[in-house]
Order: structure tokens, then sequence, then C-alpha cells
RNA sequence: GCCCGGGUGGCGGAACUGGUAUACGCGCACGACUUAAAAUCGUGUCCUGUAUGGGAUGCGGGUUCGAUUCCCGCCCCGGGCACCA
């Protein structure tokens, strides 16, 4: 080969893979299936990034070896295409989203095609095309008409500048993901999906994955399981008891059942329902009424505010029962406890946590309202430590003599200081019967002793499907005051009954499914796909509504069930929903009767590899995963969980080592890179560059090493020789075993690095043979696959270098000798080189007769040596 | 606050189950080729000392013949969760 020309080679070879369609898929049962999968990138107007080929290229060159292994890859590219920036870019502009998304989309496919990937284009994919969200919109509907989708007035995080509600996950820190603007509470209608009914099981399968551990921590933290106990505390009011016949109760949920008897009141959330049930029995209800409507006005980011004071106010007239030791408590109402979580309510003992500790103190510290609860009464409830009197720093009421030479840590003293206390398990104490009982078993007993059920609990919430927006896809439902009115009248009939039974009108003839009867008056339609009309503008209108809203002749229609006069709904799907279910989709994408065939479902999936950034581990993730579980539920996929291994990229941070961005002016555009030193050059480099799941950062002038290194390949193919030197077919076979296993464990890095080395060996040896030459072009070629190509075919070959097998590797003879290295007492002081045949004795004599060693030695006494196999010898004197 | 990562030359980073720390690449310096430059090739490149040597993997302890690796206590950086009972 010549000089090497980077964009000649590879422009010829580009269209000749097209040509050829070497990487289109088809079902082959006679071959193992292998799926690759990439997080199929929103095309955005600002083209393709270093990040996105990051992630591409290593899936890239995971899926060329393992066509090299023989297996059939299904290596898919599509695009996630609802999304804000082109709505936001709509609203600014007046072009239509569609249009944006076929420029970008277009864009983005030619820069993808320029980089070389292995994809199958053939099933390429669109989520705004009517084609893909058909499927989106039935699926949607599966999850209405099994009870899973269901609307609810609920406050939502409302984000003032996108005029948007946002989910829970798109508010960070109080403050809107996208756009950085203020978020308030607003009542609204959504549409739910009900995922914590699949908390349980995304919680647990998750074991059944091979997920980077830290991506299944994430998701774990997310769900957010907790086990402990709910236990009824009676109220009592102190008005009257008689004016109640049937008891009040208050339901907590409680980690901690073992602390029950250091429960010394009760807090209830200030939205929780008893209040107004209790509302004639509380004397102070004006004030508790003023403190329920601030803590209305307070937005999230107030509420949850770090080293914020607790606030709360008690509930005057009316005590609670701890049913452990029958105890009168007060009750009081407190915005640190959350209305969403558990039951809304908590047993305080301040004396075993930290936030029931601090309310307490702030209570205390207020004359106005005296908790009279005793903290030192209840601190010694758990010793921790049953045969010391010191327990762990906590000491029992009225034991003064105890041993002051026991070493107190530094958080026993600051527990001996009244700052801080104890919220670790241990053995009970001041609890009755239950003293001396361990916290693992007591949290069991007490809480049957209590007549409490032991529960776990999530702080997963139901996923709010609503946007009040345009680029969406619509919401195949339709409301109708019919409809609900005949559903009313026939629930008095059949109240349990999941569907209607016969009854006298026509209209309530009419079959109604789960999601109807759940939903009253809203009824699906079938036609689909539902498509998104043209609109003149695309902002949401002045009543937070969708501009769909403002369309009458599609909002107004007839009912589907009753043919009365009837609303379709307004909102669109968020934009998570349509990946959620898209690498189904690329099994069969050209399908208009299902939304994937089983048969097809069952040969490509599960998903083997999923390659995405880390931004997407938790939200994209889960949400996919629980619609695959519904899926699997209802019997349309074959797995119940989509994805067998799991990994994430790091970040690629710009020259200086800072976040990318267009403010800061370092963006690397892949396009002048390629264009500068080559697509291989630059897929080398974003291999090469760092650990692969680690943030690093870019530097230009690394890629200028991985030309170099290209060009020495180049080389070695005018230094092919009869006779090689026998060191570099063993040098070889290691680097074939080497960069196979790296390749499997994410470790591109140093796959580069260990090809860069056998180079560097070549080179130093000064020849290498043809079939060795051959092999390593082969192992190189996913990584670099035009100039493998190019070089394979200068060898000869006829046929793609990407039809050729993977090199098996032998088992490296033992090297003939080899080094040992001599330490004294643990110090390197010499090395020689020993035949392999020479045995463990002899080396250590070996070792022993050197001169070097002898003067180390000295004339002290040689205590022990040490002799570690094909290593080292160390000498350990006295 | 809790849970994950990470901390090694001027820089990106290597190091298998505890066994030669600094592989590979970048940069830099010097040399060769050249009228010259670029490219290329070669040599050198953790610190300290003339040197045999000594000291370095965020800091302080420990275990061990031997620790970047294991244990204990800290510090710093990145990410996730966060009044979740």
């Amino acid at each position: 080969m010549g000089k090497y020309n980077h964009s000649k080679i590879e422009s010829k070879w580009q269209k000749i893979w097209e040509k050829d369609e070497i990487n289109k898929t088809t079902e082959d049962k006679k071959k193992p299936k292998y799926y690759c999968l990439i997080e199929f990138p929103y095309a955005s107007g600002e083209g393709l990034h270093v990040g996105h080929a990051r992630g591409y290229t290593a899936m890239d060159v995971v899926a060329r070896k393992k066509r090299a292994e023989g297996f059939n890859v299904l290596y898919p590219i599509g695009w996630d295409a609802f999304g804000l920036p082109t709505e936001n870019y709509a609203i600014k502009t007046g072009v239509n989203p569609k249009i944006i998304t076929k420029k970008n989309t277009d864009n983005f496919r030619k820069q993808l095609k320029s980089l070389g990937f292995s994809f199958d284009w053939s099933r390429e994919i669109n989520t705004s095309s009517p084609e893909y969200y058909k499927w989106t919109q039935w699926i949607f509907l599966q999850f209405f008409k099994h009870g899973l989708a269901y609307k609810k007035k609920m406050p939502i995080n409302w984000c003032l500048s996108c005029k948007i509600g946002l989910a829970n996950e798109e508010v960070v820190n109080g403050v809107c993901e996208r756009c950085g603007g203020p978020v308030e509470k607003r009542e609204k209608e959504q549409w739910m999906l009900a995922i914590t009914k699949y908390a349980e099981r995304l919680y647990d399968d998750l074991d059944k994955t091979e997920f980077l551990e830290k991506i299944k921590i994430q998701q774990r933290n997310w769900i957010g399981k907790s086990e402990g106990a709910e236990i009824a505390f009676e109220i009592k009011s102190k008005i009257s008891n008689l004016k109640s016949e049937n008891k009040n109760e208050v339901n907590v949920f409680t980690t901690r059942p073992d602390t029950l008897f250091g429960a010394t009141y009760l807090v209830l959330a200030p939205e929780h329902e008893i209040i107004s049930k209790l509302k004639s029995q509380i004397s102070n209800f004006k004030e508790v009424e003023k403190y329920i409507s601030e803590t209305a006005k307070k937005k999230d980011i107030d509420r949850t505010a770090e080293g914020k004071q607790k606030t709360g106010i008690e509930l005057k007239g009316i005590k609670a029962i701890n049913p452990a030791n029958k105890k009168e408590i007060p009750v009081f109402i407190a915005d640190y406890v959350l209305a969403g979580y558990g039951t809304g309510a908590i047993m305080a003992v301040p004396a075993h946590d930290e936030r029931d500790f601090a309310f307490a103190s702030q209570m205390n510290a207020d004359k106005k309202s005296q908790i009279n609860a005793d903290k030192i009464e209840i601190i010694n409830v758990i010793n921790p430590y049953p045969n010391s009197p010191v327990v762990g720093g906590i000491f029992p009421t009225g034991f003064h003599n105890f041993d002051t030479t026991t070493a107190i840590d530094e958080k026993t003293k600051k527990i001996l200081a009244g700052n801080e206390i104890w919220t670790e398990f241990g053995v009970l104490r001041n609890s009755g019967k239950f003293d001396g009982m361990k916290s693992e078993e007591a949290i069991k007993e007490i809480t049957k002793f209590v007549g409490g059920e032991l529960k776990t609990t999530y702080k997963l919430r139901d996923w709010i499907f609503s946007r009040q927006r345009y680029w969406g896809e619509p919401i195949p439902l339709i409301f109708c005051e019919l409809c609900k009115k005949s559903m009313e009248n026939s629930k008095l009939q059949a109240p349990n009954s999941k569907e209607v039974p016969n009854s006298k009108s026509e209209i309530q003839n009419q079959k109604f499914n789960e999601g109807e009867i759940l939903n009253p008056g809203w009824v699906v339609d079938e036609k689909l796909p539902l498509e998104l009309p043209d609109v003149k503008k695309y902002e949401p209108n002045d009543n937070g509504e969708s501009p769909l809203a403002d369309i009458k002749e599609w909002v107004n229609v007839k009912c589907p069930k009753c043919g009365g006069p009837a609303k379709r709904e307004t909102d669109t799907m968020p934009n998570w929903a349509g990946s959620s279910w898209y690498y189904l989709r690329y099994a069969d994408n050209k399908n208009d009767k299902e939304f994937a065939s089983m048969d097809k479902l069952k040969y490509w999936t599960p998903v083997d590899w999923y390659n995405g950034g880390m931004e997407h581990t938790t939200l994209h993730l889960l949400y996919s995963r629980f619609w695959h579980k519904f899926l699997f539920d209802i019997g349309l996929v074959p797995t119940d969980e989509p994805y067998v291994r799991r990994t994430s990229h790091g970040m690629i941070l710009g020259e200086g080592g800072e976040k990318m961005s267009k403010s800061r002016g370092n963006v690397i555009n892949p396009e002048d890179v390629v264009k500068k030193f080559g697509v291989d050059a630059f897929r080398l480099y974003e291999m090469f560059v760092g650990p692969y799941d680690q943030e690093t950062s870019w530097s230009t002038n690394g890629v200028v090493g991985m030309v170099r290194f290209i060009e020495r390949v180049c080389g070695l193919s005018e230094k092919i020789v009869d006779n090689e030197n026998e060191g570099v077919n063993n040098y070889l076979n290691k680097t074939i075993k080497k960069v196979g296993e790296d390749i499997e464990n994410i470790k591109f890095n140093t796959a580069v690095s260990s090809m860069m080395m056998f180079v560097n060996f070549v080179y130093d040896k000064n020849g290498i043979s043809k079939e060795n030459y051959k092999k390593f072009l082969k192992i190189f070629s996913p990584f670099a696959p035009h100039v493998t190509e190019e070089l394979w075919a200068e060898m000869g070959e006829k046929e793609s270098i990407q039809k050729s097998e993977w090199p098996k590797y032998d088992e490296i003879k033992e090297n003939e000798n080899f080094i040992v290295v001599v330490q004294v007492d643990g110090k390197i002081r010499d090395k020689f080189t020993v035949d392999n045949g020479l045995g463990e004795d002899e080396i250590k004599e070996k070792a022993l007769s050197s001169e070097v060693v002898l003067k180390w030695v000295g004339d002290k006494k040689i205590k022990k040596t040490i002799y570690i196999k094909g290593k080292l010898v160390n000498i350990v004197t006295i």
C-alpha cells in the first residue's frame, strides 16, 4: 500500500458495503443470534456528538466480533423523534416539527453512515412516524384496558416557563430539568401509569440481569424498597368518646417496630385525610387549618430544603394510644411527613430517629407547644451491647458507676453530649416483656404483639403519563358523558363486575373494559393510528392545554361506543413512551398487523447487550423494563426482562477536562475529526481515550497518535517474511486472547494498547508471516474496519474481512526461559534469566549465590526464602 | 446525611487471584535524515543524589517476607438518592 489515504479507502469501502448490503440481517435459524443495542439517538439540530460515537463504536466493535464468531448479529438504529427541543424550536419558528425532524434525522443518518457503523439500516425506525406510534398508542390502550392507566387530579410539578407538567424525575433540585426554570405545584387531571404495581418485580428481577452493578444499584435506589410494618394507633378525643362509636385509627408505616415502646408522639402529613374527620374534636383547628394551607403553598424545594428547621403543630384535643404500652401520646401534623409515602403518618421515636429527635427538640424549644415526652426516658430502649454496661454510648438510666476506662469513640461522645442519638439495631430495654430481645427479632414480635402487619413499601410513584404539549403521541381516548352516566347506573347493579351486565338501555348494553370502568366516561378509540393533526400554533394554550384542544373538529367526535357527542383527550404522551419499546420493533419493523410478531421476537429477544448513557440508567431503563413486563404478562413478548446485559459509557469531556458545551466553545465535532484524520483513527481514539465506563477528556493530539499507529499497521505489509521470529507467533497468540477478552469486559482501551504493543514488537523483530499478519488484521478490523478491509484485499482475499472468522489462539507455550527477580527483605537486588526446566530449589540456590545478593545479606541470618513460581525469590533475613 | 465510583508522571491512563509500579499513547528534550521545515526513525523522560543508593500510587495507621491491590480512620473530586419514617 502506498501512502495511507484515509478518505479514499473509506469512501471506497463504504460504497461497496452499502451496495452489498453486507449488514442486512434476516432470521437465520441455523445461527445463534446476538442482539446488540445502542440507545437510539434523539436527533437534535446539534448533530452527532463524540459521546454518541463512544457508545456506538463500542457496540460496533462488539457486533463485528460476534459476527466473526459465528453469531447472527442484529445491530439496528432508529430515531427517538418526539421531544422538547424540536417542539420548542417549532414554537419559536413556526416550522412544523415533522419538517425539523426530517431535516435532523437526515443529517444524523449521513453522519452515522460516514462513521462506518455496521447498522442494519433496513430496520430503521422513527418514533414520530404514524406507522410506529400506532403501536405506541396500541400498547397504551392495552395498559388502559388492563386497568393500569388512570386519570387522576393531582398536584403536579408545573414548569412556569415551559408551561408543561413535569414528572417527579424531571424536577432536579426543585427546578425544571430542561430549562432550569422555577417549578410550582398545580392541580391537573393527569393520565397515570401504575408502575408501582410492578415495583416489587422491577426490584427483584434485577437479580436476573447482568447489568453493571452500579446500574442495578441506581435502579434499586430509585425504586426505594424498605421493609417494615404497618401499625395502627387508636385516636382518642378528650372532648367526648361517646361521640364516635366506631373508633378512629391512624395507620403508621415504620421500619423500626422494635422501637415502638419509645414512640412518644404521632405525626401526620398535613394532607392526611383523618384531619378533616376529626375536625370537631380538634380544639385548635383554626391554627391547624392555617398550617395546612401554608404547607400547600410551599414549593417542594422549600419543604425539603436541607438544614431547614422542622415545623409542625399539635392537634389539641386528641391523643393517640401507643399500642405497645397503652400510653397516651400527642398527635402532630408536620410537613416533614410526606403524604405520598407509606401511610402518610409516622410514629415518632425521638430517641432513635434523627428526624424525630430534631422535631422534638424544635417543639420543646418552642414554649407554646411542649411535647410531653422525655427523650431520656426513651433513650434506653436499645442496648446494642448486652454484656457491657456502657452501651455504645448510651447509659442505662440510673447507671452511674460505669467504667470510664472503656474506650469511647467520637460518636459515643456526641451521643453523651446529647447531640446525637442511637439509630442502629441493638438489644431492647424498657420494652416490657421484649427486654433483652434483639432488634431483628423484635421487629417481628412486637408487630405481632400489637396486631400490626409486616409490609414492604417503595418510594417509586406512579408515572405521570400526560403532557399538555403538541409534539407527542396523541392519547387515543375519548370522553363520553353518556357512557359515564350509563356506567354509573349499571355500577349500582354490579359494583364489582369487570363488565357491565345486561341492562335495559341500548347504551348500557355496551361492554366496558377494565380501564373504562376505572375511568368512568373514558372510552378507547381503537382506530389507530390516531394521527397528530396539523396545527397553526405549537405552544400550549392559555389554559395550559395542548394546542390540540383548540382544534374543534378534531376534539369533537362521536363516541365510538354509543355514538353520542364526545371529546378527545388532548394530552399527548411523554417523550419516554416511544423509547419504552423500540427495541421490540426492530425485530419486525415493517409489520402492520402487530407491533412485532411473536415468532421474530422469539428469535431476536431479549437484547443481549444494551449500551447507553449513564443519564438513562434510571428512568428510561426502568420505564422500558416496566412496559416489557406488562407485555410479557399479557403474552405478547417471550421474556420477562428486555435486556440481558446493560453497560454505560462515561462522558467525554473537552480538552480542558470540562464538560463540552457550546458556551464554552470546546465542543468537538466528529465530522471535523473524521475529515482530518479519518474514520478509523477517530474510532480507534474513541476506544483508546480512557476506561470505557469512566469519564475522560478529549485530546485531538491523541487522535494523531492513532493515525501513526494505523500507518505502522499498514507499514507491516512491507515486512512480510517467510520465516518470522518465533516470538512473533507467541506474542500474536497472547494478543488475540487479550483483545477478545478485553472486548467482552468492556476494556477497549487496553485492547487497543495491546495491539500497539504487538505492532511495536513486530517492528522490533523486523518481520511477520503473511498468515499472522492476516490474523492481526482480523482482530484489528472491528476497531478500524476500513483500513483493514483494504489491507485484507491487498493480501489477495476476495471476500470481505467482515465475512472471515475470528482467529483462534493457541495457549501460549511456556516460555523457554523467564526472568526471576531476587529481593532481599522485599527490596529488589538482582534479576537473572533461568531455564524453564529449573526447579524451585535450584532457583533459590542460584539466587543465594548471586554476588549482589550476598552483599546485601551480609552477615545477617537468613530466616526464610520465599519463591513465587516464575516470578521472584525473596530472601528474608532476621 | 446515605449509597456508588474515582484519586498513580507534565497529560489520557496501565498493573492478572497481594509478587519487577508508571505498560500503551500524548507531550517534551536530544540525535539522525533534510538547504530548511514537516513527516519519519532512534534515544531519553517519576523525584532526589556524583554514585552504590534512597524515596514516591490522596493523607495517617495496620496486616504481610512483600500492599496501588487487603483492613481501620480521615481528606479531596465525580455521580446517584435525599425530611422516604
